[in-house]
DNA sequence: GCCGTTTTCGGCCCGACTGTTTTCAGTCG
């Protein structure tokens, strides 16, 4: 059973007791909804903490829940979890998945119409809300009706499912949305927030932040945007449209004064919200998208605006927190410290060592589409003062071992020359080496010894089981020139999940054998995933952050790899290719 | 049902918008 289909029983079970009583198990709800999102953001499977017996290390699981999830593993089923469920049929929880629909909804549509088949259920209620049966129900009417139909509509065509887009893409469709709001001159200043300002590696909706003195106005010209779908909401402050493709575009506007309170609202993530408002309680502060609510003699509450995050923070005795850390992982107490660490910035990198040429290498993989000479000049405008080539392997099925070594010495002179010409950037020979199945490196010693160092990597038989796996890589990594580990989990966003990997044993060699994990910046790749090298981090993993370029303009993707750092809480020294040449080379050839 | 830098008991974030109401329930973020 996988962590999303844990998660997705305890949100039933979560709206199974808001249908039951919502008042009375109200804290449990939330307690469920909890544990279901701390099971869904795991880095570890349920069924390895359980036996492990780490269950509890989860945020938000404790002595019963755990022993659910226990008998969940162990027998498949939970009595309690059944007696909760006992009297809602199955063909609720199918409903929870069409927007706007929600438990009560759901439940009352379910009763009311007797729709106890779960595979039906949707295609029933459509035919019910078309024969303008739903109307006539009590605190239902004819908006509901056609609201209804709209919601199932758009389920149909995969809104709640909808793919979330790689962070790249999105961070270029809000560039766009960006422009367009600009136009309009009751917006004084305009900000992508959310996920996006928090960098996450993929994002669902898009968030703007609006500064206005004339919200109506900008409101107005938001909701006109030429390529909406749909206007989803509409207030005052707040507007929410679909536009085409299905993704969703929010708007908050504030007055200039408020726009601090605004950012940090906006930005999220909700963890960290709730964490921060809890902290706040205790304080006898409230906190939200206005400003902070403070206790005043007389017991009357007063509002204080604040116009940006640093104040808001600081008015609650916190440092500001960049926005890639605000995940509710323990910054609301380092920041209350005076003690976030200083995490990695894009300055701070040197060079790149995941760089494909056009070189005739004959890879055993996709060669990139620049010559070396080229993308020497792209890492000279980009201020690096290092370059590594790593080209994948010459491919095996088409080369005797003596002609792969024959091309590998050819390219080596090339590089050493390129080093003699070249005034401002040092030249890296890497090369990208794949490990074969039974572990070893796909080149021979002769022809490694070519090389300064190899990336290595996987690029097939990715269906091993997780022991054989990480015995396999650990393998390809023990070798003396094999210095990276190359987009470790291999995982594709929106595409593949990647193969299993004992992430602890991969940790623990590393460090011991100074070894580095990558962060590779492709854009659906991502990988490490931020949440698993804030684990590394934690426990002293080094990394190199690389952009795996094909193409000259790739080499922009860096700040993607940054951020997947700084979620990681990297600081400049955990990062390889923050050294200067000297350093990082002694520590390649080590 | 979980959790602790004022708590192992007594708390648990805050507000916007919509539709159906005539003061609020449901959903969302």
């Amino acid at each position: 059973m996988s962590n999303t289909e844990i998660a997705t029983i305890l949100r039933n079970v979560a709206a199974a007791y808001a249908i039951k009583n919502e008042s009375k198990y109200r804290f449990q709800i939330i307690a469920y909804q909890k544990a279901a999102d701390a099971i869904e953001n795991s880095t570890s499977e349920v069924k390895d903490l359980y036996k492990e017996e780490k269950l509890e290390s989860l945020p938000g699981v404790g002595p019963s829940i755990r022993q659910h999830l226990e008998e969940l593993i162990t027998t498949g089923k939970v009595k309690h979890f059944a007696w909760v469920m006992q009297d809602i049929p199955e063909s609720v929880f199918t409903l929870l998945n069409v927007p706007t629909f929600g438990p009560k909804k759901s439940y009352r549509l379910v009763s009311e119409f007797g729709l106890k088949n779960p595979i039906a259920v949707i295609a029933d209620l459509e035919k019910i809300a078309r024969a303008g049966k739903i109307a006539s129900l009590e605190g239902f009417g004819a908006k509901s009706e056609s609201d209804i139909l709209q919601a199932i509509q758009e389920y149909k065509q995969g809104r709640a499912k909808t793919k979330r887009m790689v962070l790249p893409y999105a961070a270029e469709l809000a560039e766009k949305v960006l422009l367009y709001l600009k136009k309009s001159k009751a917006v004084i200043q305009a900000q992508p927030l959310g996920s996006l300002r928090r960098m996450v590696s993929t994002v669902g909706d898009i968030d703007f932040a609006v500064v206005s003195n004339s919200p109506n106005e900008a409101i107005k010209h938001f909701i006109a945007y030429p390529y909406k779908d749909r206007v989803i909401e509409q207030g005052p402050t707040t507007a929410s449209i679909l536009i085409s493709g299905g993704k969703q575009i929010d708007l908050m506007v504030q007055s200039k004064d408020s726009f601090g309170s605004l950012l940090q609202h906006f930005t999220g993530s909700k963890h960290h919200n709730v964490h921060l408002r809890e902290y706040a309680l205790k304080k006898g502060l409230s906190l939200s998208e206005h400003g902070i609510k403070k206790r005043v003699a007389g017991g009357k509450l007063r509002m204080e605006t604040y116009e940006t995050e640093e104040k808001f923070y600081k008015a609650l005795g916190l440092q500001w927190i960049p926005p890639e850390m605000r995940e509710d992982k323990g910054e609301i107490e380092l920041a209350s410290k005076n003690n976030l660490p200083q995490l990695v910035e894009l300055k701070d990198i040197k060079g790149d060592f995941h760089i494909h040429s056009n070189y005739p290498i004959e890879p055993s993989h996709d060669m990139g589409k620049n010559t070396m000479e080229e993308m020497l000049e792209k890492a000279e405008k980009l201020r690096y003062e290092y370059l590594g080539f790593s080209e994948h392997n010459p491919s095996l099925s088409k080369h005797t071992s003596t002609q792969i070594y024959s091309i590998l010495s050819r390219r080596k002179d090339k590089i050493e020359q390129l080093n003699d010409s070249n005034k401002y950037v040092r030249v890296i020979n890497l090369l990208e080496v794949d490990i074969l199945t039974s572990g070893k490196l796909a080149i021979d010693e002769k022809s490694l010894a070519t090389i300064d160092a190899a990336i290595v990597s996987i690029h097939s038989n990715f269906s091993m089981d997780k022991k054989t796996m990480t015995k396999r890589v650990l393998q390809g990594l023990s070798h003396p020139k094999a210095k990276i580990l190359a987009h470790p989990t291999g995982r594709l966003l929106n595409i593949r999940s990647g193969y299993e990997l004992d992430f602890e044993k991969i940790f623990d060699f590393c460090i011991k054998n100074k070894k580095a994990l990558e962060i590779n910046a492709w854009p659906t790749r991502l990988d490490l995933p931020d949440s698993l090298v804030f684990e590394a981090i934690k426990q002293g993993v080094k990394f190199v952050i690389d952009t795996d370029s094909h193409a000259l303009w790739q080499m922009e993707m860096m700040k993607y790899g940054v951020a997947v750092a700084r979620r990681g809480w990297a600081k400049k020294s955990d990062i390889l290719n923050t050294l200067p040449y000297n350093e990082l080379i002694s520590w390649l050839k080590s």
